[in-house]
RNA sequence: GCCGGAGUGGCGGAACUGGCAGACGCACAGGACUUAAAAUCCUGCGAGGGUUAAACUUCGUACCGGUUCGAUUCCGGUCUCCGGCACCA
């Protein structure tokens, strides 16, 4: 018979939500806020989220047993773009949309037992919510960290919208994979880069992320050393600066680029011989899109411009050409071009005849430009430059930049290629971006007392042009704050990832009223102990969350700088070695395993079948496998009621050698589980491990009932992190008291772990020849005589010299013979 | 190209500090129970050699080499796969 699963979950989950078994309040116990990434209410829970959270919920519980106050807040992730294209496709409303699809996901949530604490519920698209993000977005406003400017921005023409650098990858829309055009538009920035330095500085801090999503960090940030330099225009009145981490080459520079977007290009153009050759140029690269435009893969390509530059250091007139591999948003949109010493410059010098002067050689003897087939790179000794031949390059780097600045030619300057955050979005279903313009007072934060900015109803999803909140009459027209004159506001909202931004503040505080959240529940809370979710966040959501917890904290809202202690990036679950999806049609949904063998077999098998930050591939007969060890669990304690008795108690002196061997795998199961959990988070270990103490239980053949007992009770404890519901059960079955739940975490006695006897394996030359069993108490050289002296081991030893014997305490013996 | 991570039976994985490779589970095979099946319980299960059966024995953690009494683990090199960045001057 197998257990009855359904009504027993069932049963468990309406009590602990009637009871708010899991409701959270500060008190004197130390506290552990574990925190889950908040979902996007897409409708359905996949096997991703069931992994993502049933991970957390075994922390929360655990450390919950350890006695810890514990924070296991869930939320919703609740706007974007989902919500506004069901509208526009199925003319459903995104509220309603959104609010019944949150409604179905709670409820699968619930069915999974996961312990939240619901009252701290919270969902971004709601009024009680955006409120404050509207409130935070005036803060850095007022903080001078959120500034509108014109710039060429990637705009997603599926979406209708644009997007953050973060959110175009490969050239395409992070989010439907359509290519990503370049649109001029006035956009709202939070100055992200203002932190640059500090985001990759406080990594190190970050001692319990994995290094993978640091390292990822600090190349997104992509901090680099150099120096600016001003080259004066031939014939002209105007100065271009080149950004370049190599200023000990600037006695190699024979020409110089210029991206074919930068503004001062026309200026510089216009009236040269090459004018109309270059405008060609211009106007191709206008039409290609990020890829063709950006790759390293695309070929050099560039056109003279008929101006010349000076070299500030030489005075070398050298030409200035326009090419495709410079970009206009990193440094200066202008380089200096060293083909000796670059290869992408080599490359371009190759192809358009320019001269390739060299200036480090390997040795300093003299190397002939024309003969090179490659640029060098690495270090070596100056020649060709002046004062500075003869020096290693690196020293003469420093001495080149301090002989530019006290010239007043160049600058020692450090440049990120971290970009401001764009956070407008020409899209409904978004937090407004509270700000009216007014003819006379310009851009006007709208007051924290008119807040929220509500989103209007009356408005058009066509799904074409321009976003639906142009089309509102009444949200448009709004008087200015300052002077009171008509005005219009702002239609854009914001990214949501603004809003994913500090919602785990908004936890220690959701229902307070006033303000975002208070300054002492975040002092009690913060930061999270353990944040988990998957790794497609590692630079989007972190590298914004730490941004904002950094800005929140200089301004004194926020006492920690840093959000996440200690992150867990867990892997994917793969189905045929494929992530699940739709379009494969690999998928198999979480409620399905539900019903067939309730969630504590889904949670289970999901935890059991790789270690947390692996992929995890799924197999419908492994499933079958965690059910089956369930009731194997199930039955082995309503078999055995009679025997049972969780209060009882036993003599350790009159155990038999049986009993003594129960003993000892029930502790080294306790100290074993408790450390895999604890310290490794490797769960698959831990509920092996139990799974062999289960076999003992059943192996058992002595007669100490209390010894058993104490064996089941500790089971059932070990177990509750993992399946709460069939423990909790099986614990009132068993006759304890209150919620297995509230059971202090088990403890193991170090005594039982200390055998009488121990088994060695015996190797002659490392290779094992033999086994003896010894006592305890033996000593080496006892221990080294009965290994020599073994029968079995003698045969290998016969005749030979035994150079020496190595003892591994506990483990080994091994005979070295020549 | 640069920076990470990984590679262990038929499969998922274990071996934590250099010390019995393959725990635990799945699949498979044989047996018990049953009229039968399912469920359950027991046994076996890396490859080769060897044996009626065993004993026994050799090889084996992607590949080549090194350090060591001893290497899945450390070092050097190679290959493959996965992830991130990618004309960032």
């Amino acid at each position: 018979m197998n257990y009855d699963f359904s009504s027993i979950e069932k049963k468990w989950q309406e009590k602990w939500e009637a009871d708010k078994a899991f409701k959270t309040e500060i008190n004197d116990k130390p506290k552990y806020y574990t925190l889950e990434m908040f979902p996007y209410p897409s409708g359905n829970l996949h096997m991703g989220h069931v992994r993502n959270y049933s991970i957390g919920d075994v922390v929360a519980r655990f450390k919950k047993m350890n006695g810890f106050n514990v924070l296991h807040p869930m939320g919703w992730d609740s706007f974007g773009l989902p919500a506004e294209n069901a509208a526009i496709k199925h003319g459903a409303n995104p509220k309603d949309w959104t609010l019944s699809n949150i409604d179905n996901m709670r409820d699968q949530l619930k069915s999974l037992g996961i312990s939240y604490d619901w009252d701290r519920e919270i969902a971004t698209c709601k009024p009680d919510y955006y409120k404050f993000t509207q409130k935070l977005f005036l803060e850095f406003f007022n903080h001078g960290l959120a500034y509108k400017k014109k710039s060429y921005v990637n705009w997603c023409p599926s979406c209708q919208t644009v997007l953050a650098n973060e959110q175009v990858v490969n050239g395409k829309c992070e989010r439907c994979k359509a290519e990503v055009g370049k649109k001029d538009l006035e956009q709202w920035f939070f100055k992200i880069t203002e932190y640059a330095d500090e985001l990759l500085q406080d990594l190190d801090k970050l001692k319990g992320w994995p290094d993978k999503v640091k390292t990822m960090q600090a190349n997104w940030i992509g901090k680099s050393r150099g120096a600016q330099v001003t080259f004066k225009v031939d014939g002209m009145d105007e100065n271009l600066a080149v950004y370049t981490t190599r200023p000990d080459t600037i006695y190699g520079v024979t020409y110089m680029v210029i991206a074919p977007e930068h503004p001062i290009v026309a200026k510089l153009i216009e009236g040269t011989e090459n004018q109309a050759a270059c405008e060609e140029f211009i106007h191709k690269m206008q039409f290609l899109n990020e890829i063709e435009r950006t790759s390293s893969d695309i070929e050099k390509e560039g056109v003279f411009t008929g101006r010349y530059v000076i070299n500030p250091i030489t005075g070398d007139k050298v030409p200035l050409y326009l090419a495709n591999y410079v970009l206009t948003d990193y440094g200066t949109g202008i380089v200096m071009a060293v083909p000796a010493h670059d290869q992408r410059d080599f490359d371009f010098a190759k192809k358009y005849n320019l001269p390739i002067k060299v200036v480090i050689t390997p040795d300093g003897s003299d190397i002939d430009g024309n003969t090179m087939d490659a640029s060098f790179e690495a270090e070596g000794i100056m020649v060709n430059s002046g004062e500075f031949n003869g020096m290693n390059n690196r020293d003469a780097l420093a001495k080149i930049i301090d002989y530019m600045d006290s010239n007043g030619i160049g600058e020692s300057k450090v440049n990120f290629r971290l970009r401001d955050w764009l956070i407008s979005r020409q899209r409904y279903w978004g937090a407004p971006i509270p700000v009216i313009y007014c003819e006379d007072c310009g851009a006007v934060g709208v007051p924290e007392s008119e807040l929220p900015v509500m989103l209007p109803e009356d408005v058009e999803f066509t799904g074409q042009g321009k976003s639906p909140l142009t089309t509102s009459k009444s949200f448009v027209n709004a008087p200015c704050p300052k002077c009171g004159k008509m005005g219009t506001r702002e239609t854009d909202t914001m990214d949501t990832f603004v809003c994913s931004s500090w919602y785990f503040l908004r936890y220690c505080d959701p229902k307070n009223e006033s303000e975002p959240f208070s300054f002492d529940a975040l002092k009690y809370w913060m930061g999270v102990d353990q944040y988990i979710g998957g790794v497609e966040h590692a630079i989007l959501h972190l590298l914004y969350a730490r941004f904002f917890t950094k800005a929140l904290h200089k301004m004194g809202l926020v006492p920690v700088d840093e959000p996440f202690d200690n992150l867990l990036t867990q892997g994917m679950v793969l189905k045929d070695g494929t992530k699940m999806s739709k379009s494969l049609g690999n998928v198999v949904s979480p409620e399905e395993i539900i019903s067939k063998y309730g969630a504590d077999t889904a949670r289970l098998f999901i935890l059991f079948a790789a270690p947390p930050e692996r992929d995890l591939e799924w197999s419908d007969t492994a499933v079958e496998g965690s059910y089956r060890f369930i009731n194997r669990v199930f039955r082995f304690i309503t078999d055995n009621l009679d025997k049972i008795d969780i209060n009882s108690s036993y003599d350790a002196a009159s155990l038999t050698s049986e009993d003594k061997e129960l003993r000892y795998v029930l502790n080294y199961t306790k100290k074993k589980g408790t450390d895999d959990i604890s310290v490794r988070f490797n769960f698959n270990t831990a509920i092996s491990g139990i799974m062999e103490l289960v076999n003992a239980m059943y192996a058992y053949k002595g007669t100490n009932n209390a010894l058993l007992s104490e064996a089941v009770k500790d089971t059932v404890i070990m177990l509750a992190p993992f399946i709460p519901h069939v423990t909790e059960e099986l614990w009132q079955i068993l006759g304890g008291e209150g919620s297995v739940h509230e059971q202090s975490w088990v403890t193991y006695d170090e005594a039982a772990l200390v055998k009488d006897e121990i088994e060695l394996v015996v190797q002659v030359n490392g290779k094992i020849k033999g086994k003896i069993v010894v006592g305890a108490s033996l000593t080496d050289d006892e221990i080294k005589e009965m290994a020599v002296s073994d029968e079995k081991v003698k045969a290998f030893t016969e005749g030979k010299e035994i150079v020496k014997v190595i003892v591994v305490k506990g483990r080994l013996v091994n005979i070295v013979v020549k």
